[in-house]
DNA sequence: TATGATATGGATAATAATTATTAATTAATA
DNA sequence: TATTAATTAATAATTATTATCCATATCATA
């Protein structure tokens, strides 16, 4: 059975044709897309589904830890199934959003916590710049 | 002469009494504004300043570099008087914003590139965690 | 110092992303 | 299958931010 569907199981959410749908968008995907985007991709499979829908699906997701909320800067969300806190980068030309290997960051957190002296929980990391395609313009 | 009465004549731009004040706000704090929280500590002396004059001064000054626009992550902007990109750190319990010594960044951005093939620009990097006040109770 | 062109401030309306509400529908389980 | 509780979808409400409009303040120039 699918993962998400035995999660939502046992935490005891409906499992509903519309949150697999919303969920499977975020797992094939690498492009971090925005609510918006997700509902645009669903569209022709789900032209009834709700933009209302997106987003409450997303915020169980959330709530159950399947999805993590992005935030590069915009004026709204952009999400990822790789719930494992990651660096990501922008590119400020074509606005895509990749993922950052995260070995270099290994020890960052203990050297931010006995600089600061706070107790560390977690931490966003966004790069920005010129992708490998722009670049080449 | 004040810097910031130099720079806006300089560009080009008029000074007023609201802009000195906004970003005199913003010179005399270590808290990381918001927005609201500016107006809010401009109300007593210039009772009929308006939220919008916050807004576009704000504007003014993003444009010349003389402010850096912070998100930690709320659906509203932090506005910080140093302009020099340098990480942040919030409290998750109390909402306190503040700055971290970026020199253990320093080779970030070199490592970042070569990993992504992106030309990097810049970075974004908040951490998340209980400062020490909280951390006590 | 006075004048006049023009950018700015302040009030308010508009916008856009997100959240709340609600009635009808649907799934889970006895 | 009936009951109960959760979910959907449509819509309204909310909130940060941006745009508009016009009286007014600023400042180069006379």
């Amino acid at each position: 059975m699918n993962d998400i569907v035995r999660i939502l199981k046992e935490k005891g959410f409906k499992v509903t044709p519309q949150r697999i749908a919303v969920y499977n968008v975020l797992m094939n995907t690498k492009e971090h897309p925005t609510v918006e985007a997700i509902y645009n991709k669903l569209q022709p499979m789900y032209p009834t589904m709700s933009l209302a829908t997106v987003y409450k699906s997303l915020e169980v997701f959330r709530e159950l830890n399947l999805v993590q909320e992005l935030n590069v800067g915009e004026d709204k969300f952009r999400y990822d199934a790789n719930v494992k806190q990651h660096p990501h980068i922008m590119c400020i030309d074509c606005g895509r959003v990749d993922d950052v290997d995260d070995e270099m960051f290994f020890n960052l957190k203990d050297e931010v916590a006995s600089k600061t002296g706070y107790e560390l929980v977690g931490q966003k990391l966004y790069f920005y710049g010129r992708c490998p395609s722009c670049k080449r313009k």
